[in-house]
RNA sequence: CGGGGCGUAGCACAGUUUGGUAGUGCGCUCGGUUCGGGACCGAGAGGCCGUAGGUUCAAAUCCUAUCGCCCCGACCA
């Protein structure tokens, strides 16, 4: 292909990265960013990497015994509802509606749709094992689209469902996928990371996430030394085993805090560090009222506070239960006389002459001390991991990585095919529901991942199999006729090879032409200028190690290189 | 949905506090000199300042509304 406008347009006038991540490490990484969605959004570019790494995963699940198939939105709404996942779409649409009322035809998912379609389809154990995946567009009304491409509302995903008579053929499946997940990443050049995760909406029993380090991910990993890794969604701590503490105080003391309610009003005005504070939530544990106490430089993690509270559903409370709870309004709470159950973290066995909420409207309270003015109904782990806590498995202290999700496993079981109905006849006659996976793959975030992961302060670097063009023909004198000459035998040479080479044949000064070719970063380029050619030699130069090498114009046009 | 910010030329922005002729850089057009790492000189083209009202002799600038975008938070199959 030749260089046009259309394919990349001017590229010096990046916009400048206004976001407050991308100032902390530099214009450049923003630039990256940026331009990597721009190769993602208009250009052919962009198209051309995805068209490779879809390729690259259509062969690994064809290699991981996966068939593709085509899963359509013409569902109708009570397969949806059945899930238990969807309460308000409506009655006689096929479409679903975001929340501005625009339905729309991309699906956000489609459990239901394959679990509907393969149940009137399979009857015997005989039609199982199966392993159907599609490569398709999804919509999400996402609240907060954001960082480029890395999370948008329309997105492309690999997304497959395995379907099993027993776990054994589960096992096998989540095995197989997990496999060729590994391969399909490494083959695209990302170095990942695979962690345990946590099976939010989903269900199920067990999932694993295939994480990228890199500073625009949302999510959050956490890993010890010694080998711990899970996602910080799930991540549990060693307990530190405080011992208790030995107040100086004689008992808690109220003092006038008006409008002060937040950790950091109080912090900052009172010159009191977060971490000796005990910030006290409310929620409702299955419709009833309990308190959760957590340093006030931590966050409280539900499904954990679900767990030690051995409650079904967990919310947090809005501003009239909470006054009715603790008779103050929200900002206010403390453990000290609560009525409720209260549930600790284990930071707050350590905290001696603690501030906290005096239940009183612009009252706090200070010298609190858990056991002796107050007794939670059970401490534990209740909040989100932090650097440097220990790791559960006492391997050391944990650290925490930015991470981007490309890829995600689940073990769902039969979660789906119970509520919507995919059963078959086992060899007993007996009707049994199957027992399903699920695994997705965000495809534009593998692209995003490489760029993140490969680029350098001039641009992209390109790992080789994903690459939009495998080099660049760039003449350093384009009105030139001999080098013009020479530059259109390699272009034809390595097209007819078999090749895929962008030919920059602008009469642009070379320094635009080495700088642009150095940005969009394809692994190799190919300079042909005046003086090299009078040997009969042309440069060729790896963009990743910037090493060049004269080499002859007949092995260049021979597509040999 | 809550908090904050921004809409000015193809792109990136200044000008708004204190109302008074529409600006800069890149890109674009023409001429010339250059030409192996983002050249230089000269001459140009291009904008009812997001939109709609209002205040005023006068509005990019002040006020109100509205639309759109961005950031922070909540959410995230």
């Amino acid at each position: 292909m030749r260089w046009s406008r259309t394919l990349i347009p001017s590229l010096r006038n990046v916009p400048k990265d206004a976001e407050a991540v991308s100032h902390q490490l530099g214009l450049r990484a923003g630039l990256i960013r940026q331009l990597a969605s721009g190769v993602y959004s208009y250009l052919p570019l962009g198209y051309r990497t995805l068209l490779k790494i879809i390729q690259i995963i259509r062969e690994e699940m064809n290699r991981a015994g996966a068939s593709e198939v085509l899963l359509p939105m013409l569902h109708p709404a009570e397969i949806w509802k059945k899930s238990g996942r969807y309460e308000t779409l409506g009655e006689d649409k096929i479409a679903f509606k975001n929340r501005a009322g625009h339905e729309f035809v991309l699906g956000p998912t489609h459990e239901e749709v394959i679990t509907d379609l393969v149940g009137s389809n399979i009857k015997s154990f005989r039609d199982l094992p199966l392993n159907l995946y599609q490569i398709q567009n999804k919509f999400r009304d996402e609240a907060r689209p954001r960082f480029g491409v890395i999370r948008t509302k329309e997105f492309i995903m690999k997304d497959a469902y395995s379907f099993d008579r027993d776990e054994a053929g589960l096992d096998a499946h989540y095995q197989k996928m997990s496999e060729a997940y590994r391969r399909i990443f490494t083959r695209c050049g990302l170095d990942f990371q695979v962690v345990n995760a946590d099976t939010g909406m989903m269900g199920g029993k067990m999932s694993q996430e295939f994480m990228v380090i890199c500073p625009y991910g949302e999510d959050r990993v956490a890993s010890s030394e010694g080998g711990y890794l899970a996602s910080q969604d799930i991540a549990t701590r060693g307990d530190p085993k405080f011992t208790p503490p030995k107040p100086q105080s004689t008992g808690p003391e109220a003092f006038d805090t008006p409008n002060l309610r937040t950790i950091e009003e109080i912090s900052h005005r009172y010159k009191v560090a977060p971490s000796q504070m005990i910030k006290t939530l409310i929620y409702m544990a299955d419709g009833k009222a309990i308190a959760a106490l957590v340093t006030g430089d931590s966050e409280v993690n539900e499904s954990k506070l679900r767990k030690l509270a051995g409650a079904k559903e967990l919310r947090q409370a809005d501003g009239h239960e909470i006054l009715g709870a603790t008779g103050a309004p929200v900002g206010f709470a403390g453990p000290v006389g609560l009525k409720i159950p209260v549930y600790a973290d284990w930071d707050i066995l350590g905290i001696a002459d603690g501030v906290t909420g005096a239940n009183e409207k612009d009252k706090h309270l200070k010298n609190v001390t858990i056991g002796r003015d107050f007794k939670p109904a059970a401490a534990g782990d209740i909040r989100f991991v932090k650097e440097g806590d220990l790791a559960p498995d006492g391997t050391g202290k944990l650290k925490l990585t930015t991470s981007m999700e490309i890829g995600h496993i689940f073990k769902l079981g039969t979660r789906y095919s119970e509520s919507i109905g995919a059963h078959f006849l086992d060899e007993k006659g007996e009707r049994k529901p199957a027992i399903m996976g699920c695994y997705g793959i965000g495809v534009n975030r593998v692209l995003a991942a490489a760029i993140e992961q490969h680029h350098d302060a001039k641009g992209i670097q390109w790992p080789e199999a994903i690459a939009p063009f495998a080099a660049e023909i760039i003449t350093v004198n384009h009105n030139v006729a001999a080098v013009a000459e020479a530059a259109e035998k390699i272009y034809a040479g390595l097209t007819a090879a078999g090749k895929d080479v962008l030919f920059d044949d602008r009469d642009e000064r070379a320094g635009v032409k080495f700088n642009d070719a150095d940005l969009i970063g394809f692994p190799c380029q190919i300079i042909v200028g005046e003086r090299n050619l009078a040997q009969g030699k042309v440069e060729v130069k790896d963009r990743k190690t910037g090493g060049t090498a004269l080499v002859d114009l007949a092995l260049v046009i021979s597509g040999k290189l």
